[in-house]
DNA sequence: GTGCGTGCAAAGACTTTGCACGTAC
DNA sequence: GTACGTGCAAAGTCTTTGCACGCAC
């Protein structure tokens, strides 16, 4: 069987509820850079501001074009790197949708001090919608326990549109 | 927000149990073309007939060289077309990983006469085993029911690494 | 001061498309 | 006989990489 590899998915840490999200968002990554020898550059914290602004999903090109209305010219090369560095981090996950005549573009959702990682994907109106579904994890982890797996995450997307009447 | 967009997703019509695959599959296959003006070329049963004869998900690649080793040339272009034909008869279904390294490239699954679409990805190993979850449609159905939408089908992995001990 | 980071442009990977010829119906 | 299909190669899209210069530590 043809075989992908996916990475691990939770974020660093536990989120607090009512998490104050822009200074420790920022303290984590430096964190997490210090602790590989890398380094805090101007660019690197101007894309975390602009991901921490951007509501719900984003693409890269999106990215990179708030990050030009903020002022900042930050190349693509260094966007798609600092994005692959916030993976890492745990701070931002990756989603992947099933885009019907285009290639699949990679879109980005900020998940570090925040809850809700399940999407509602409306057809109609194309809009994706986060959701909390907290027997998810119990249904995920009870799945695990009876195969002896240890769970590192999940991912979950319902396809929806408005019902009749 | 930025909004992609997904497509429909289940099979066309309710599998049976032991459904007898191989035939049904073609005639389904030969109805949606025909029901569009399409015609039923040696390639696309090629493509198909291989199609049935991977286990598991397989690549666009992996089943050109399936296609290769059973005697048959089709074109890189003719087989993503099919690919294409055979998702918008539910036939097959697009999968997408959340890569590491490498840009993410699209895997498919046989869905039609099947059950099992959920995942489980063992990142230890990077094997991908289907499971079937029937609470996960009540689930589905229940989000749905409270926020007035009909559902179309949903998407579910499980990312996991061997328990320790 | 050194090593990591950045921008730019070129390269890469996967997928789609244009075109001339071929074939299912 | 006609409209759709195929193969090939070229084009596209998103993403990564090589390289020379620059800056964080």
């Amino acid at each position: 069987m043809p075989v992908p590899f996916p990475m691990p998915l939770e974020p660093l840490a536990p989120p607090d509820p009512n998490f104050e999200i822009i200074e420790p968002l920022c303290a984590v990554f430096r964190r997490k850079l210090k602790s590989e020898g890398l380094k805090y550059t101007p660019e690197r914290a101007h894309v975390l501001d602009a991901i921490i602004r951007m509501e719900g999903l984003f693409e890269a090109d999106e990215l990179q074009a708030s990050l030009k209305s903020a002022g900042y010219h930050v190349s693509k090369a260094t966007v798609y790197r600092t994005i692959r560095l916030l993976q890492d981090a745990g701070i931002i996950h990756r989603i992947l949708f099933f885009d019907d005549d285009r290639g699949d573009q990679a879109h980005y959702q900020l998940v570090y001090g925040r809850t809700p990682h399940d999407l509602i994907i409306h057809l109609d109106s194309r809009r994706v919608e986060e959701i909390n579904i907290p027997e998810l994890n119990a249904l995920r982890d009870r799945i695990c326990r009876d195969r002896n797996l240890d769970p590192r995450g999940h991912r979950f997307q319902i396809f929806a549109v408005s019902a009749q009447r």
